[in-house]
Formats: C-alpha cells, sequence, structure tokens
DNA sequence: TATGAATGAGTATTCATTCAT
DNA sequence: CATGAATGAATACTCATTCAT
C-alpha cells in the first residue's frame, strides 16, 4: 500500500464511518484525504471498489493482529480469553472502520450481501476457539455458532457505549466487564 | 395514523431496511407503497421527515408492547427475564425495522446522533429493570449501564444472526440460549 | 364578480406581486385567500386565467377611474394634467397590482406579449390626449408618441421611488414633482 | 471571469430575460450556453448564485463605461448630459440585461430586495451629479431625488417603448428626444 | 359551491465518473 | 502520477391540475 493509496484508505474509512457508504462521496473522500477527485480515480476504479480495499485490508490488519496474539497463549481458554480481548481492543482502536462495517450489514445491496459473508468468516474463526475450549471442558456444552454470535454482539454493545456516551468512559473497565459477563452473566 | 400514512411507513421500512437512508429514493418508497410520488410529499415535508416520523412510531409500538408485557409479572427477575424475551421477539417481528436503527446507528449526520438518543432512552429503561433486581439481590453488584448495554448487544448478536443465516433458523432456541447467556454466561 | 372571485383576485394579485408570476403557488394564492386550492380551480380555469383576469379587470378598473376624472376637465391641457395626476394617484393606490405589471411586462412568453398589448393601448390612450393638447399649442411640437411613453415611465420612477424609500414618502409631495417634470424639465 | 464563467453569464441573461428568474430553469441556461448542467453548478452554487453574479458583474461592467464617458466632460451641465445620453446607450446596448433588472425589481424575495438596494446606488450616483449641476446653478432648486428617480425612469420608458414598438425605431431619435424632455419638459 | 387528497410532469441540485492536460 | 473541468444520469422536491366527495 503506498503513500497515496494509504491515505485514501485511511480518509475514506474517516468518510464512510461518518456518512455510511450512499452518503460518503467521492468529493468528501477527495477534500479529507487533500487529493484532486481525479486522484481518487488514479488508484482506485470506483466508489465500490475503494470500499471493498478498505474492508479487505481493514479486515487483514485487524486478524492478523488477533492471531498473534492468540497464538501467545498456550491453553484453550487462555485462548479463548485473549480472543475477547484483544478484539474488543481491536475494534476500539479502529473505532471508525468498525462503524463502517456495522452500518453497511444490514442491506441487501451487494456490496452488503458481501460484507455479511466476510463478517461470518470471522465469526467462524471465534467459533474454532470455543469449540476447542468445549472439548477441553472450559465451556458450556452448548451450540458454539450462538456463543461466537455473543461475542461478536458484545463488540457492537461496546462500540455503542463508546458512541452514545462519547465522553468520559474508561474503555478498560468496559472490557473487563464485558468479558465477565460474556464469560459469567449477570446472574448471581 | 391514516391509511395513506400507514401504507407510506411501511413502505419506508422496507425501502430504508434495505438500501439505508442515504441509498433509499423517494421513487423507490413511493413504488413499494403503491403511490405516486408526490403523495408522499402530501404526508410529509421531506425524506428525513418521514424517517423521523418512522422512528418514533416504530419506538413507540415496540415500547407500548415491551411495557405491557413487563407489566404482567410482578418480581424484579421475571419482569428482566420476560423484556428480554419480548424484546428480542419484538424485535425479530419487526426486523426490518430494527435494521433501519442499526444501520443508522453510527454516523455523525444530525439525524443519527438524533437517533442514538432515541435508543439511548430506549436502553435505560432496561437499566432501571436492572437496578431493580440488582437491588432485590437477583444478578451481581456491578454497573447497570454495562449490563443494560450488554443486553441491547445481544439485539444485535440475534439480528445479525438472522441475517447471516437467514434459512433453517429456529428463532426459539435462539431466544433460549441467548437468554441463558446473558444471564449465566457461557462458561462453566 | 361575486365574492369568492372577488377574494381571488385580490390574494392573486397579492401573492402575483410578491412572487411573480411563476414564483406564485396556486397555493399561495389559496392560502392568502383563505381558500381551499381545489376552489381556485373551481372559479378558473388555470393559474394563467386567473393571471389574465386580473390584468383585464385591474386594467378596467383603473380606465374607467381615469376617464371619469379626465371627463371633468374642461379644456385639453387640464385634461392632461388631470390625467398625469389621476394616473399616478391610480396606480399608487393599486401599487400591488402595478408591481404585476411590471414584473411581467419584460419576458417573451405569450401572456407577457399580450400584456405588452394591453399597456401599448393604455399608452395610446395617453397620446390621444397629448395630440389634443399639441393641436390647442399647450404642448410643444414633436412625437407624441415618445411624450406619452414619458408620462408612462414617471409611473415606473414614482413606482420605483416609492418600493425603495419605502417609508416616511410624502406621495403628494412626490405627484406635485413628478408632475412639474414632466411639463417643464428639470433643467433653469 | 474565464471562458466557461462568461459564456454561462451571457446565455443566463438571455434565459432570465426572456423567462424571468422563477421562469428560467437551468435546463434552459445550460442548453443557451452549450454546456451540460452539471457544469453550471461546477461554476456557481445555485441559480441564485448566477442571478447575483449577473447582476454584479453586469452594473459594475455598466457603472465602469458611464464613468469613463462622465469623467470626459469639464463642467457639471455636461457632464450630466453625457451622464444621461451613456446610461441610455449601456443600457440600450444591454438590453437583456436591463430586462432581468426591471422584471425583479418588484417583489419581495430576498433576491429582489438586495436587487433594490444595487438599484438605490446607481441611482444616488446619479443624484451626485445632480447636485452638483444644482450647485452651478444649472438645474432648478428642487428635491434631486426626484429629479434622480425621473432620470432613471426614463430608462423605464426607453425600454418599454422598445420594447413594444420593436420594428423600426430610431433609437438615436429616441436618445435625443428624450434627454430633451428630461431637461425641458413637454410643455412649452 | 367548496374541499383536499392524490397525481406526475417538471425543476433544482447532487455526484460518480471521464478525460484532456 | 496527479489534476480539475466537464458531464449527464439520478434524486429530492415542487406545483399546476384533477377528481371524488
Amino acid at each position: 500500500m503506498n503513500k497515496t493509496k494509504k491515505t485514501i484508505f485511511e480518509s475514506a474509512i474517516k468518510v464512510f464511518s461518518t456518512y455510511g457508504y450512499s452518503g460518503a462521496t467521492m468529493d468528501g473522500i477527495a477534500a479529507q484525504a487533500g487529493l484532486a477527485k481525479g486522484t481518487l480515480y488514479y488508484h482506485f476504479d470506483s466508489k465500490e471498489e475503494i470500499f471493498n480495499y478498505i474492508i479487505e485490508e481493514g479486515m487483514n490488519l485487524i486478524k492478523e493482529r488477533i492471531q498473534e496474539t492468540v497464538d501467545e497463549q498456550s491453553d484453550s481458554l487462555s485462548k479463548l480469553k485473549a480472543l475477547i480481548k484483544v478484539q474488543l481492543n481491536m475494534f476500539y482502536e479502529q473505532r471508525d472502520f468498525f462503524k463502517v462495517i456495522m452500518s453497511q450489514l444490514w442491506g441487501q445491496e451487494s456490496r452488503q450481501i458481501e460484507l455479511r459473508e466476510v463478517v461470518n468468516e470471522f465469526i467462524k474463526n471465534i467459533e474454532g476457539y470455543l469449540e476447542r475450549a468445549m472439548n477441553d471442558g472450559f465451556i458450556k456444552k452448548g451450540e458454539t455458532a450462538f456463543m461466537a454470535y455473543t461475542i461478536f454482539g458484545s463488540l457492537c454493545s461496546t462500540a455503542i457505549y463508546e458512541l452514545i456516551n462519547e465522553d468520559g468512559i474508561n474503555i478498560n473497565d468496559i472490557f473487563e466487564n464485558i468479558t465477565e459477563y460474556i464469560l459469567s452473566g449477570i446472574q448471581v
């Protein structure tokens, strides 16, 4: 990813996260990047291609970092806990990127259907760790799929919490609590 | 809400949920409603006003139904369980409406900032039930705000699960599992 | 002219004078008249027909009043002076009507070309009085047509003066001066 | 003013003078200019901005030319006569521009109120020359404001004369007569 | 006579995309 | 590599007109 392309990558995330895909304009992305509109088209064929590039590169960055962190752990429960934590961390660091994903997850346009497939694979990866932890007896027998979605859902709740309570939040506090609720629930 | 306005209400939810706010067109909403475009503007001043109307009316319908169901329960834990269940039910029934909310929750446009305020109030209501259950010793001492967001996050995970695995899902199964994970967590 | 039609007549003058012909809306005229839009179409076939009705009726009212006043005078110079004065008076009283005429005098649409014909006839009438005064030796030999337009031009200058200096004008003062300048010029 | 902007300037004057401000369409202006509609919006933010640009630039062109000509004269009466003449000439040359002004002078929309301010300043400039000529004893003692409006009114009468009698007019003839009537009146 | 909901052609404006430089 | 002027299809919105009541 060369310098200009990286500038576009970051600017596009900013603009897509602020206005959504349809609400974002090539003019807006160019302005945010401090580039002429024509330059966007020198590096990308279309708005859709910029979007796809963002999703692909953004997910790769996050997946790599998650993988690295999880690999540092040895047993399957530690891996799972590390996964939950680093995932929350990554998406918090890449808040704008996560907002792009969340806003584009819901429609029926091809871009959105493809995005859901990407997210599905991401969740399937979580599920893998859950299965190993289940086999090792660390977590309850049950539908790992639901559990995986619960973990992914915790990303959503964290993101929405952060979005609504923009000021004065302690992100580590949130991480601790969310992890606790996922693992042990809220009931006494 | 008169007949025509109701038709527009329902059609707009359908179209907004399929294309998002910016991606939705007044032509599209009119076609879905089987009305002329001018008729939309006879009943609403703008696209934005249709959106606001949908959010307000849609949330009211859901809040009323949740209230009724919760009121049928006597103790605070039962109320909380009923809340989680009916909430999942309502948003599942009103899937398209929920998609509109979820897709519009993330940006910085005034419409979206206002929507977050609406959602915030909705979550504050959940928090109220959690506080009573906590005082009655049914749930762990802790930050009720985080718990409330966790419960709201379960709506997201359910919705995403349903969206990605469109075919062959058993919604009651999901409800049972999600409720269980919220209350008791996934760990043994 | 029955009551409703008169209400529409007056409201339309008000609205046309404020927004011009194209800028005026049937909604606006109806609102000004305190009537439903459909009622306008009960009395008139179209917006254009309202406009034509206004011009015709409005000009007739003014022409009648001018005629009456001029007829009271005996010699041709007195008639001419009376004409100038009553004309200024009438158009001042019917300011909004005059604004409609002035704003619609300039384009190439059929409505405007027809309006110019109406104004032309009005000016031709002035010219008639000028010719008689010229034959009686009261005014200079020369092109009565130009003189007639000069007199009509004084209506414009008065109207523009009144429009720009809305507050604190003494209309009789203006009348005296304008009449003097038409007859004797500004030079010593 | 670059080439494209000048093309738009001239085309817009043509179209506004033919249909008025509200009656003019961006499509029409674009067609007249031989440009795509988008090009208009590349150079101007809105129809209103094109209008404002026309008024400002058009008045500047005319004011400059008037100034140059008046400056060539030495005494205040010659300056006044030159003013009347060059003014008639300029507005005759820029007939379409003058029609735009005249048609937009009458309403209560902000564009029109601002236009009246522009015209007011133009007339104030005429008044300045009248005051000097009055102080030098060339013209009657009296309200220079009324006189200035009378001179401006002569532009209107000339324009209307030219508009109604489109064929076979001798513009120099008109100029001579109008100037004579302004200075010496029509009376013997 | 009067109404006002419904219509759809028309209009201002937007914006992804192209292309000559 | 980068630009920005130009494009035109698409879109939000307007408004004269119709019509059932």
